[in-house]
DNA sequence: TGTACATCAGTGAACGCGCGTTCACTGATGTAC
DNA sequence: TGTACATCAGTGAACGCGCGTTCACTGATGTAC
Protein backbone atom coordinates (compact mmCIF):
# COMPACT_ATOMS: atom_id res chain seq x y z
CA UNK A 1 0.00 0.00 0.00
CA UNK A 2 1.99 2.96 -1.30
CA UNK A 3 -0.47 5.42 0.21
CA UNK A 4 1.06 4.52 3.53
CA UNK A 5 4.48 5.48 2.20
CA UNK A 6 3.18 8.91 1.32
CA UNK A 7 1.55 9.22 4.70
CA UNK A 8 4.78 8.30 6.39
CA UNK A 9 6.77 10.79 4.32
CA UNK A 10 4.21 13.42 5.20
CA UNK A 11 4.46 12.65 8.90
CA UNK A 12 8.22 12.71 8.73
CA UNK A 13 8.41 16.09 7.05
CA UNK A 14 5.81 17.53 9.40
CA UNK A 15 7.96 16.25 12.22
CA UNK A 16 11.01 17.91 10.74
CA UNK A 17 9.12 21.19 10.47
CA UNK A 18 8.09 21.03 14.11
CA UNK A 19 11.61 20.11 15.15
CA UNK A 20 13.18 23.03 13.31
CA UNK A 21 10.48 25.34 14.65
CA UNK A 22 11.29 24.10 18.15
CA UNK A 23 14.93 25.02 17.64
CA UNK A 24 14.01 28.46 16.36
CA UNK A 25 11.76 28.91 19.37
CA UNK A 26 14.77 28.19 21.53
CA UNK A 27 16.68 31.14 20.13
CA UNK A 28 14.04 33.70 19.19
CA UNK A 29 11.06 32.97 21.36
CA UNK A 30 7.49 32.50 20.24
CA UNK A 31 7.08 36.00 18.84
CA UNK A 32 10.06 35.49 16.53
CA UNK A 33 8.91 32.18 15.17
CA UNK A 34 8.62 32.48 11.43
CA UNK A 35 7.31 30.04 8.84
CA UNK A 36 9.67 31.51 6.28
CA UNK A 37 12.71 30.97 8.46
CA UNK A 38 11.69 27.38 9.12
CA UNK A 39 11.19 26.79 5.41
CA UNK A 40 14.58 28.31 4.64
CA UNK A 41 16.35 26.03 7.05
CA UNK A 42 14.64 23.00 5.53
CA UNK A 43 15.63 24.10 2.05
CA UNK A 44 12.02 24.53 1.02
CA UNK A 45 10.34 27.52 -0.49
CA UNK A 46 8.15 29.21 2.09
CA UNK A 47 4.87 28.33 0.44
CA UNK A 48 5.70 24.64 0.54
CA UNK A 49 5.30 24.61 4.31
CA UNK A 50 1.62 25.27 3.80
CA UNK A 51 1.24 21.74 2.46
CA UNK A 52 1.96 20.53 5.98
CA UNK A 53 0.80 23.27 8.29
CA UNK A 54 -2.22 25.48 7.71
CA UNK A 55 -0.82 28.61 9.32
CA UNK A 56 1.67 30.02 11.75
CA UNK A 57 -0.83 29.60 14.55
CA UNK A 58 -1.25 25.93 13.78
CA UNK A 59 2.51 25.50 13.96
CA UNK A 60 2.46 27.14 17.37
CA UNK A 61 -0.26 24.75 18.42
CA UNK A 62 1.83 21.79 17.30
CA UNK A 63 4.74 23.13 19.33
CA UNK A 64 2.59 23.56 22.41
CA UNK A 65 1.18 20.07 22.13
CA UNK A 66 4.64 18.64 21.60
CA UNK A 67 5.90 20.60 24.60
CA UNK A 68 3.22 19.41 26.98
CA UNK A 69 3.76 15.87 25.80
CA UNK A 70 7.51 16.01 26.26
CA UNK A 71 7.17 17.52 29.71
CA UNK A 72 4.49 15.01 30.65
CA UNK A 73 6.66 12.15 29.50
CA UNK A 74 9.67 13.44 31.42
CA UNK A 75 7.65 13.81 34.60
CA UNK A 76 5.92 10.45 34.26
CA UNK A 77 9.24 8.74 33.68
CA UNK A 78 10.92 10.37 36.64
CA UNK A 79 8.05 9.59 38.99
CA UNK A 80 7.76 5.99 37.81
CA UNK A 81 11.40 5.41 38.77
CA UNK A 82 10.54 5.94 42.45
CA UNK A 83 8.88 3.17 44.51
CA UNK A 84 5.14 3.77 44.66
CA UNK A 85 4.94 3.90 48.43
CA UNK A 86 7.50 6.71 48.68
CA UNK A 87 5.06 9.57 48.21
CA UNK A 88 7.50 12.29 49.20
CA UNK A 89 10.09 10.86 46.83
CA UNK A 90 7.60 10.77 43.99
CA UNK A 91 6.70 14.40 44.64
CA UNK A 92 10.34 15.44 44.63
CA UNK A 93 11.02 13.46 41.46
CA UNK A 94 8.11 15.26 39.82
CA UNK A 95 9.43 18.66 40.90
CA UNK A 96 12.96 18.05 39.69
CA UNK A 97 11.71 16.61 36.42
CA UNK A 98 9.73 19.78 35.75
CA UNK A 99 12.66 21.99 36.67
CA UNK A 100 15.23 20.00 34.70
CA UNK A 101 13.03 20.01 31.65
CA UNK A 102 12.42 23.73 31.97
CA UNK A 103 16.12 24.49 32.33
CA UNK A 104 16.90 22.37 29.28
CA UNK A 105 14.20 23.96 27.13
CA UNK A 106 13.56 27.39 28.58
CA UNK A 107 11.74 28.87 25.60
CA UNK A 108 9.44 25.92 25.33
CA UNK A 109 8.70 26.19 29.02
CA UNK A 110 7.98 29.90 28.50
CA UNK A 111 5.63 29.01 25.66
CA UNK A 112 3.67 26.70 27.95
CA UNK A 113 3.80 28.54 31.27
CA UNK A 114 4.88 32.09 30.44
CA UNK A 115 3.01 35.03 28.99
CA UNK A 116 0.32 34.13 26.49
CA UNK A 117 1.32 34.78 22.89
CA UNK A 118 -0.58 37.93 21.83
CA UNK A 119 -3.21 37.23 19.23
CA UNK A 120 -2.96 33.47 19.67
CA UNK A 121 -5.88 31.57 21.08
CA UNK A 122 -5.02 28.08 22.28
CA UNK A 123 -7.36 25.60 20.60
CA UNK A 124 -9.02 22.65 22.27
CA UNK A 125 -6.30 20.27 21.12
CA UNK A 126 -3.82 21.76 23.59
CA UNK A 127 -6.00 21.12 26.61
CA UNK A 128 -5.65 17.38 26.90
CA UNK A 129 -1.84 17.15 26.69
CA UNK A 130 -1.66 19.89 29.31
CA UNK A 131 -3.39 17.63 31.81
CA UNK A 132 -0.68 15.01 31.65
CA UNK A 133 1.48 16.63 34.31
CA UNK A 134 -1.45 17.39 36.55
CA UNK A 135 -2.58 13.79 36.30
CA UNK A 136 0.66 12.77 38.00
CA UNK A 137 -0.09 15.12 40.87
CA UNK A 138 -3.65 13.87 41.07
CA UNK A 139 -2.40 10.32 41.47
CA UNK A 140 -0.11 11.43 44.28
CA UNK A 141 -3.00 13.02 46.13
CA UNK A 142 -5.15 9.98 45.55
CA UNK A 143 -2.51 7.67 46.97
CA UNK A 144 -1.92 9.94 49.94
CA UNK A 145 -5.63 10.03 50.73
CA UNK A 146 -5.97 6.26 50.36
CA UNK A 147 -3.01 5.48 52.57
CA UNK A 148 -4.08 7.77 55.40
CA UNK A 149 -7.84 8.35 55.49
CA UNK A 150 -7.48 10.84 58.30
CA UNK A 151 -4.86 12.97 56.55
CA UNK A 152 -7.22 15.63 55.24
CA UNK A 153 -8.85 15.95 58.64
CA UNK A 154 -5.54 16.52 60.37
CA UNK A 155 -4.40 19.02 57.77
CA UNK A 156 -7.69 20.89 57.98
CA UNK A 157 -7.42 21.06 61.77
CA UNK A 158 -4.07 22.81 61.47
CA UNK A 159 -5.28 25.30 58.87
CA UNK A 160 -6.55 28.68 59.99
CA UNK A 161 -9.38 28.79 57.45
CA UNK A 162 -11.42 25.81 56.32
CA UNK A 163 -12.42 24.99 52.76
CA UNK A 164 -16.03 26.13 52.93
CA UNK A 165 -18.81 25.67 50.40
CA UNK A 166 -17.83 28.74 48.39
CA UNK A 167 -14.23 27.65 48.06
CA UNK A 168 -15.39 24.16 47.12
CA UNK A 169 -17.56 25.69 44.42
CA UNK A 170 -14.57 27.62 43.11
CA UNK A 171 -12.67 24.35 42.77
CA UNK A 172 -15.60 22.52 41.18
CA UNK A 173 -14.16 22.45 37.61
CA UNK A 174 -11.13 20.44 38.70
CA UNK A 175 -13.09 17.92 40.74
CA UNK A 176 -13.81 15.57 37.81
CA UNK A 177 -10.07 15.08 37.42
CA UNK A 178 -9.61 13.93 41.01
CA UNK A 179 -11.22 10.81 42.51
CA UNK A 180 -14.03 11.30 45.04
CA UNK A 181 -11.85 9.79 47.74
CA UNK A 182 -9.71 12.92 47.76
CA UNK A 183 -11.30 15.55 50.00
CA UNK A 184 -11.45 19.25 49.14
CA UNK A 185 -8.77 20.02 51.69
CA UNK A 186 -6.31 17.88 49.79
CA UNK A 187 -7.36 19.29 46.45
CA UNK A 188 -6.63 22.78 47.73
CA UNK A 189 -3.23 21.72 49.01
CA UNK A 190 -2.51 20.00 45.73
CA UNK A 191 -3.33 23.16 43.79
CA UNK A 192 -1.13 25.15 46.14
CA UNK A 193 1.73 22.73 45.64
CA UNK A 194 1.20 22.86 41.89
CA UNK A 195 1.35 26.65 41.71
CA UNK A 196 4.31 26.68 44.07
CA UNK A 197 6.20 24.27 41.85
CA UNK A 198 5.61 26.20 38.65
CA UNK A 199 5.91 29.56 40.37
CA UNK A 200 9.34 28.63 41.66
CA UNK A 201 10.51 27.30 38.31
CA UNK A 202 9.17 30.38 36.54
CA UNK A 203 10.91 32.74 38.95
CA UNK A 204 14.19 30.98 38.37
CA UNK A 205 13.81 30.91 34.59
CA UNK A 206 12.42 34.39 34.20
CA UNK A 207 15.22 36.05 36.10
CA UNK A 208 13.60 36.80 39.43
CA UNK A 209 16.29 35.13 41.47
CA UNK A 210 18.61 37.94 40.42
CA UNK A 211 20.13 39.28 43.64
CA UNK A 212 18.03 36.77 45.57
CA UNK A 213 19.41 33.28 45.07
CA UNK A 214 23.05 32.52 44.27
CA UNK A 215 23.45 31.81 40.55
CA UNK A 216 25.59 28.71 41.16
CA UNK A 217 23.64 25.79 39.64
CA UNK A 218 24.23 23.49 42.59
CA UNK A 219 22.99 26.11 45.04
CA UNK A 220 19.97 26.89 42.91
CA UNK A 221 19.12 23.24 42.83
CA UNK A 222 19.58 22.96 46.55
CA UNK A 223 17.27 25.86 47.25
CA UNK A 224 14.67 24.44 44.92
CA UNK A 225 14.94 21.05 46.53
CA UNK A 226 14.48 22.45 50.02
CA UNK A 227 11.49 24.54 48.96
CA UNK A 228 9.80 21.60 47.32
CA UNK A 229 10.45 19.31 50.28
CA UNK A 230 8.62 21.76 52.48
CA UNK A 231 5.77 22.18 50.05
CA UNK A 232 5.49 18.40 49.87
CA UNK A 233 5.34 18.10 53.64
CA UNK A 234 2.81 20.90 53.84
CA UNK A 235 0.69 19.10 51.26
CA UNK A 236 0.68 15.98 53.38
CA UNK A 237 3.07 13.88 51.34
CA UNK A 238 5.21 12.05 53.91
CA UNK A 239 8.92 12.52 53.37
CA UNK B 1 14.65 80.37 33.21
CA UNK B 2 13.22 79.22 29.89
CA UNK B 3 15.47 76.20 29.77
CA UNK B 4 13.22 74.75 32.45
CA UNK B 5 10.25 75.19 30.17
CA UNK B 6 11.93 73.18 27.50
CA UNK B 7 12.86 70.53 30.04
CA UNK B 8 9.29 70.34 31.21
CA UNK B 9 7.97 70.05 27.68
CA UNK B 10 10.48 67.31 27.08
CA UNK B 11 9.43 65.42 30.18
CA UNK B 12 5.78 65.79 29.26
CA UNK B 13 6.19 64.42 25.76
CA UNK B 14 8.37 61.59 26.99
CA UNK B 15 5.58 60.81 29.44
CA UNK B 16 3.04 60.81 26.64
CA UNK B 17 5.18 58.44 24.63
CA UNK B 18 5.43 56.03 27.54
CA UNK B 19 1.72 56.28 28.18
CA UNK B 20 0.78 55.50 24.59
CA UNK B 21 3.32 52.68 24.54
CA UNK B 22 1.71 51.32 27.69
CA UNK B 23 -1.66 51.27 25.98
CA UNK B 24 -0.24 49.53 22.94
CA UNK B 25 1.37 46.99 25.22
CA UNK B 26 -2.07 46.32 26.65
CA UNK B 27 -3.42 45.25 23.28
CA UNK B 28 -0.46 43.78 21.42
CA UNK B 29 1.98 42.61 24.06
CA UNK B 30 5.65 43.41 24.29
CA UNK B 31 6.61 41.75 21.03
CA UNK B 32 4.13 43.89 19.13
CA UNK B 33 5.28 47.17 20.64
CA UNK B 34 6.35 49.44 17.80
CA UNK B 35 7.96 52.86 17.87
CA UNK B 36 6.31 53.70 14.59
CA UNK B 37 2.84 52.89 15.89
CA UNK B 38 3.42 55.00 18.98
CA UNK B 39 4.63 57.89 16.84
CA UNK B 40 1.61 57.54 14.58
CA UNK B 41 -0.80 57.75 17.46
CA UNK B 42 0.94 60.86 18.77
CA UNK B 43 0.77 62.48 15.34
CA UNK B 44 4.53 62.56 15.04
CA UNK B 45 6.70 61.25 12.32
CA UNK B 46 8.46 58.08 13.44
CA UNK B 47 11.94 59.57 13.52
CA UNK B 48 10.82 62.30 15.93
CA UNK B 49 10.43 59.75 18.70
CA UNK B 50 14.19 59.29 18.64
CA UNK B 51 14.55 62.77 20.13
CA UNK B 52 13.04 61.34 23.32
CA UNK B 53 13.90 57.69 23.35
CA UNK B 54 17.12 56.20 22.08
CA UNK B 55 15.69 52.93 20.83
CA UNK B 56 12.87 50.48 21.11
CA UNK B 57 14.69 48.69 23.89
CA UNK B 58 14.98 51.87 25.91
CA UNK B 59 11.24 52.38 25.57
CA UNK B 60 10.72 48.87 26.89
CA UNK B 61 12.97 49.71 29.81
CA UNK B 62 10.91 52.80 30.59
CA UNK B 63 7.77 50.69 30.52
CA UNK B 64 9.26 48.13 32.86
CA UNK B 65 10.40 50.77 35.32
CA UNK B 66 7.03 52.46 35.17
CA UNK B 67 5.34 49.11 35.73
CA UNK B 68 7.37 48.15 38.78
CA UNK B 69 6.80 51.59 40.21
CA UNK B 70 3.06 51.49 39.67
CA UNK B 71 2.80 48.03 41.18
CA UNK B 72 5.01 49.03 44.08
CA UNK B 73 2.90 52.06 44.75
CA UNK B 74 -0.32 50.08 44.64
CA UNK B 75 1.03 47.51 47.05
CA UNK B 76 2.50 50.04 49.44
CA UNK B 77 -0.75 51.98 49.51
CA UNK B 78 -2.87 48.92 50.18
CA UNK B 79 -0.60 47.66 52.92
CA UNK B 80 -0.37 51.09 54.59
CA UNK B 81 -4.15 51.16 54.92
CA UNK B 82 -4.03 48.23 57.33
CA UNK B 83 -3.04 48.73 61.00
CA UNK B 84 0.62 47.89 61.48
CA UNK B 85 0.04 45.25 64.12
CA UNK B 86 -2.28 43.22 61.86
CA UNK B 87 0.42 41.22 60.11
CA UNK B 88 -1.96 38.77 58.50
CA UNK B 89 -4.10 41.64 57.24
CA UNK B 90 -1.11 43.39 55.76
CA UNK B 91 -0.07 40.23 53.97
CA UNK B 92 -3.53 39.76 52.52
CA UNK B 93 -3.70 43.40 51.47
CA UNK B 94 -0.38 42.96 49.70
CA UNK B 95 -1.61 39.84 47.90
CA UNK B 96 -4.85 41.39 46.72
CA UNK B 97 -3.08 44.55 45.62
CA UNK B 98 -0.75 42.50 43.43
CA UNK B 99 -3.63 40.50 41.99
CA UNK B 100 -5.89 43.49 41.40
CA UNK B 101 -3.11 45.38 39.69
CA UNK B 102 -2.29 42.38 37.52
CA UNK B 103 -5.91 41.87 36.51
CA UNK B 104 -6.21 45.53 35.61
CA UNK B 105 -3.00 45.61 33.57
CA UNK B 106 -2.41 42.05 32.41
CA UNK B 107 0.09 42.81 29.67
CA UNK B 108 2.17 44.99 31.94
CA UNK B 109 2.15 42.23 34.52
CA UNK B 110 3.25 39.82 31.82
CA UNK B 111 6.07 42.18 30.89
CA UNK B 112 7.32 42.17 34.48
CA UNK B 113 6.66 38.59 35.56
CA UNK B 114 6.05 36.64 32.37
CA UNK B 115 8.42 35.30 29.75
CA UNK B 116 11.48 37.43 29.13
CA UNK B 117 11.30 39.46 25.92
CA UNK B 118 13.62 37.69 23.45
CA UNK B 119 16.67 39.75 22.60
CA UNK B 120 16.02 42.22 25.38
CA UNK B 121 18.46 42.45 28.27
CA UNK B 122 17.08 44.27 31.30
CA UNK B 123 19.52 47.04 32.26
CA UNK B 124 20.54 47.95 35.78
CA UNK B 125 17.94 50.69 35.99
CA UNK B 126 15.13 48.13 36.23
CA UNK B 127 16.59 46.40 39.26
CA UNK B 128 15.88 48.99 41.92
CA UNK B 129 12.18 49.60 41.15
CA UNK B 130 11.70 45.84 41.13
CA UNK B 131 12.68 45.66 44.77
CA UNK B 132 9.86 47.93 45.88
CA UNK B 133 7.34 45.12 46.22
CA UNK B 134 9.78 42.81 47.90
CA UNK B 135 10.66 45.52 50.39
CA UNK B 136 7.07 45.39 51.61
CA UNK B 137 7.41 41.68 52.22
CA UNK B 138 10.73 42.18 53.93
CA UNK B 139 9.14 44.61 56.36
CA UNK B 140 6.43 42.09 57.11
CA UNK B 141 9.00 39.45 57.96
CA UNK B 142 10.97 41.90 60.06
CA UNK B 143 7.90 42.84 62.08
CA UNK B 144 6.91 39.23 62.53
CA UNK B 145 10.36 38.33 63.80
CA UNK B 146 10.48 41.32 66.14
CA UNK B 147 7.07 40.64 67.63
CA UNK B 148 7.73 36.97 68.30
CA UNK B 149 11.43 36.18 68.77
CA UNK B 150 10.69 32.50 68.98
CA UNK B 151 8.66 32.33 65.77
CA UNK B 152 11.43 31.06 63.55
CA UNK B 153 12.35 28.41 66.10
CA UNK B 154 8.83 27.09 66.27
CA UNK B 155 8.44 27.08 62.50
CA UNK B 156 11.75 25.30 62.05
CA UNK B 157 10.75 22.66 64.58
CA UNK B 158 7.66 21.84 62.49
CA UNK B 159 9.57 21.66 59.24
CA UNK B 160 10.86 18.31 58.00
CA UNK B 161 14.16 19.71 56.73
CA UNK B 162 16.14 22.50 58.34
CA UNK B 163 17.78 25.41 56.56
CA UNK B 164 21.36 24.16 56.67
CA UNK B 165 24.55 25.99 55.74
CA UNK B 166 24.24 25.15 52.04
CA UNK B 167 20.73 26.48 51.81
CA UNK B 168 21.77 29.58 53.72
CA UNK B 169 24.56 30.10 51.22
CA UNK B 170 22.06 29.81 48.38
CA UNK B 171 20.02 32.59 49.95
CA UNK B 172 23.05 34.77 50.66
CA UNK B 173 22.39 37.34 47.89
CA UNK B 174 19.04 38.33 49.38
CA UNK B 175 20.33 38.65 52.94
CA UNK B 176 21.44 42.30 52.59
CA UNK B 177 17.82 43.21 51.87
CA UNK B 178 16.54 41.69 55.10
CA UNK B 179 17.57 42.83 58.59
CA UNK B 180 19.81 40.53 60.60
CA UNK B 181 17.02 40.01 63.12
CA UNK B 182 15.18 37.88 60.58
CA UNK B 183 16.49 34.30 60.73
CA UNK B 184 17.09 32.15 57.66
CA UNK B 185 14.04 30.09 58.40
CA UNK B 186 11.85 33.16 57.99
CA UNK B 187 13.67 34.28 54.88
CA UNK B 188 12.99 30.91 53.30
CA UNK B 189 9.32 31.10 54.22
CA UNK B 190 9.15 34.62 52.87
CA UNK B 191 10.60 33.53 49.55
CA UNK B 192 8.14 30.68 49.43
CA UNK B 193 5.26 33.03 50.12
CA UNK B 194 6.54 35.42 47.48
CA UNK B 195 6.74 32.75 44.77
CA UNK B 196 3.39 31.38 45.81
CA UNK B 197 1.79 34.81 45.47
CA UNK B 198 3.19 35.49 42.02
CA UNK B 199 2.81 31.89 40.92
CA UNK B 200 -0.89 31.98 41.73
CA UNK B 201 -1.43 35.32 40.02
CA UNK B 202 0.48 34.14 36.96
CA UNK B 203 -1.51 30.92 36.73
CA UNK B 204 -4.74 32.87 36.83
CA UNK B 205 -3.60 35.45 34.27
CA UNK B 206 -1.89 33.05 31.93
CA UNK B 207 -4.87 30.76 31.60
CA UNK B 208 -3.91 27.82 33.77
CA UNK B 209 -7.09 27.88 35.80
CA UNK B 210 -8.91 26.72 32.68
CA UNK B 211 -10.94 23.69 33.76
CA UNK B 212 -9.50 24.05 37.24
CA UNK B 213 -11.03 27.08 38.97
CA UNK B 214 -14.47 28.46 38.16
CA UNK B 215 -14.15 31.54 35.91
CA UNK B 216 -16.60 33.58 38.00
CA UNK B 217 -14.63 36.58 39.29
CA UNK B 218 -15.99 36.34 42.81
CA UNK B 219 -15.08 32.65 43.04
CA UNK B 220 -11.64 33.27 41.60
CA UNK B 221 -11.09 35.95 44.20
CA UNK B 222 -12.34 33.68 46.93
CA UNK B 223 -9.99 30.90 45.95
CA UNK B 224 -7.08 33.30 45.79
CA UNK B 225 -7.96 34.74 49.17
CA UNK B 226 -8.11 31.33 50.79
CA UNK B 227 -4.82 30.25 49.23
CA UNK B 228 -3.05 33.38 50.40
CA UNK B 229 -4.49 33.12 53.92
CA UNK B 230 -2.96 29.70 54.20
CA UNK B 231 0.34 30.79 52.78
CA UNK B 232 0.37 33.65 55.25
CA UNK B 233 -0.29 31.35 58.17
CA UNK B 234 2.35 28.95 56.95
CA UNK B 235 4.82 31.81 56.77
CA UNK B 236 4.13 32.70 60.38
CA UNK B 237 2.06 35.81 59.83
CA UNK B 238 -0.69 35.58 62.46
CA UNK B 239 -4.15 35.87 61.01
C1' DT C 1 17.15 96.16 23.84
C1' DG C 2 19.18 94.10 19.77
C1' DT C 3 21.80 90.94 17.30
C1' DA C 4 24.68 86.73 16.17
C1' DC C 5 24.95 82.29 17.30
C1' DA C 6 23.78 77.69 19.30
C1' DT C 7 20.51 74.43 20.60
C1' DC C 8 16.83 71.63 19.82
C1' DA C 9 12.15 69.51 18.05
C1' DG C 10 10.30 67.86 14.32
C1' DT C 11 10.19 66.61 9.00
C1' DG C 12 10.37 63.61 5.11
C1' DA C 13 12.66 60.50 2.48
C1' DA C 14 15.24 56.57 2.27
C1' DC C 15 17.73 51.99 3.40
C1' DG C 16 17.24 47.37 4.02
C1' DC C 17 14.85 44.07 6.07
C1' DG C 18 11.39 40.32 7.12
C1' DC C 19 6.90 38.66 7.43
C1' DG C 20 2.21 35.58 6.33
C1' DT C 21 -0.39 34.11 2.81
C1' DT C 22 -2.24 33.29 -2.02
C1' DC C 23 -2.13 31.45 -6.57
C1' DA C 24 -1.32 29.41 -10.96
C1' DC C 25 1.98 26.15 -12.32
C1' DT C 26 4.93 21.79 -13.05
C1' DG C 27 6.08 17.21 -12.55
C1' DA C 28 6.18 13.15 -9.96
C1' DT C 29 3.66 9.58 -7.71
C1' DG C 30 -0.19 6.97 -6.90
C1' DT C 31 -5.13 4.64 -8.26
C1' DA C 32 -8.80 2.46 -11.06
C1' DC C 33 -10.09 -0.01 -14.80
C1' DT D 1 0.34 -5.33 -17.70
C1' DG D 2 -0.87 -0.86 -19.62
C1' DT D 3 -3.17 3.36 -19.81
C1' DA D 4 -6.04 7.48 -18.40
C1' DC D 5 -6.87 10.06 -14.70
C1' DA D 6 -6.47 12.03 -9.95
C1' DT D 7 -3.79 13.32 -6.19
C1' DC D 8 -0.23 15.60 -4.15
C1' DA D 9 4.52 17.99 -3.06
C1' DG D 10 6.94 21.58 -4.22
C1' DT D 11 8.01 26.03 -7.17
C1' DG D 12 8.36 30.89 -7.96
C1' DA D 13 6.38 35.12 -8.24
C1' DA D 14 3.59 38.34 -6.23
C1' DC D 15 0.59 41.15 -2.83
C1' DG D 16 0.57 44.12 0.81
C1' DC D 17 2.24 44.96 4.94
C1' DG D 18 5.11 46.77 8.94
C1' DC D 19 9.32 47.43 11.17
C1' DG D 20 13.88 50.05 13.38
C1' DT D 21 17.01 53.29 12.37
C1' DT D 22 19.72 56.99 9.88
C1' DC D 23 20.38 61.39 7.81
C1' DA D 24 20.33 65.93 5.90
C1' DC D 25 17.10 69.48 6.44
C1' DT D 26 14.03 73.46 8.26
C1' DG D 27 12.45 76.59 11.47
C1' DA D 28 11.53 77.86 16.00
C1' DT D 29 13.26 78.79 20.50
C1' DG D 30 16.64 79.92 23.62
C1' DT D 31 21.55 82.16 25.15
C1' DA D 32 25.48 85.38 25.36
C1' DC D 33 27.25 89.63 24.57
Amino acid sequence: MPAAVRRRARAEITGRIVEVARRHLATDGAAGLSLRAVARELGMVSSAVYRYVASRDELLTLLIVEGYDALGEAVEGAVAAVPGEDLGGRWLACCHAVRDWALARPHEYALLYGSPVPGYEAPQSTVEPATRVTAVLSRLLTDAAARDPDLAGRLAAQAPAAVDATAARAMAPVRPFVPDGVPDELVLRGLTAWTQLFGTVSFELFGHWHQVIDPDPALRRRFFDLSMRRVGAWTGLPA
